[in-house]
DNA sequence: AAATGAACTTACTGGCGGTAAGTATGACGC
DNA sequence: GCGTCATACTTACCGCCAGTAAGTTCATTT
């Protein structure tokens, strides 16, 4: 879908932005796909068809870049298990092994662009790490929250534990797509085994 | 420590080398605990008191001395947790407890490192992302099977579980550098809540 | 003594993130 | 209608860094 046409300089015929935000950060999202977590900038604003410096006028630098690509991996990955978890009030092991399992099954369909946003930027400072990691782990966080609430259990644990569980599943999606070939669910049930008791103990 | 004097080009008299591999080991941890994460290759041989080729010479490309520290830190925490866990027939809940401490410890006394060598090199094969991943998990994969066989229990979770507490604590150990306050024997006892009783059932 | 080889340094290449300067178009006042 | 300013691009550059080729000095061997 890239546009080849080698476009002149100066303002575009019709004056309007020739890509918005979203199309840049869909090429993005194709170059590291085809290309690996190793993508250029260049390579993808060509992608979208415009040079390097419109990605900064758009998005920002490569670690903005980065994070907002974060947003988009997060926002899909809580939607998936939006499917699974309704409410925190349902929550037993059959629905948290769900859960895990199309975690696997999205990590593993966005392989490279976890890879990038996980590990692709540069100099990497704790915050922009914890970027990705915050934005699944803070409405885990809310969920246990309000889940040892009603069970009238002390929920200050809710925000280690869902680092913990979202720190437990980048690690293990990775294993599960480099080195094991068990399928997800087998995978998904070994982790629910594990951490299902200490949840609703 | 860092020499500084201007070395001649050529052969050093005595022929010998004049550094050897373990010491630009030791100046890479140096300048990373130093100037942080980001540190270039050339920072590390002039802290040697050498020069670029001499640490392709001894420990070769970037990833290489990724690896290479990788396998020192993850040395470190496997004889910091041994101080924990003696053998695996007496693990109980406080021992999880101190062995999660002392590695939170540990990558918190090591907090530049742990940065370098899980976010540092630039294209991050999955493969190499397992390396001191793998390098932690191994052992305590060793552990958990040989204390699963024991109390006859199927063994073969030890890889997976293995992965799942060794990720929890990556990325727990980075939100509780960069984020928390909480005293490290606080956030380990919330993980063994969490973790032990499935560990035990 | 000459030749070979070992252990360095210097100096370069290529690529990438980031930015300054230049260029073509639209909009607005007179 | 025409000059002026703002806008939306591109080109061309800078600096940095990983990685490497070529050059230099010392030791060893023949």
């Amino acid at each position: 879908m890239s546009v080849r046409v080698r476009r002149r300089p100066g303002r575009p015929v019709g004056g309007l932005h020739v890509v918005d935000r979203d199309a840049l950060l869909e090429a993005a999202e194709r170059v590291i796909t085809r290309d690996g977590s190793g993508a250029s900038l260049e390579a993808i604003a060509l992608e979208a068809g415009v040079t390097k410096p419109v990605v900064y006028a758009r998005v920002g630098s490569r670690a903005e870049l980065s994070n907002a690509l974060a947003v988009r991996l997060a926002d899909r990955l809580i939607a998936a298990a939006a499917v699974q978890i309704t409410d925190g009030s349902r929550l037993d092991r059959v629905t948290l092994a769900a859960f895990f399992c199309t975690s696997l099954d999205t990590i593993g369909a966005n392989r490279e662009l976890f890879l990038y946003v996980t590990r692709g930027a540069g100099d990497d400072t704790p915050e922009r790490t914890l970027f990705l990691a915050g934005r699944s782990a803070s409405p885990l966080a809310d969920l246990l929250s309000h889940w040892r609430k009603r069970q009238g259990h002390d929920p200050s644990v809710a925000m280690p534990w869902a680092y913990a569980i979202v720190g437990m599943l980048n690690l293990v999606s990775l294993w599960w797509i480099a080195e094991s070939d068990l399928p997800a669910q087998v995978v998904a049930d070994q982790l629910a085994e594990l951490v299902w008791p200490g949840l609703e103990a």
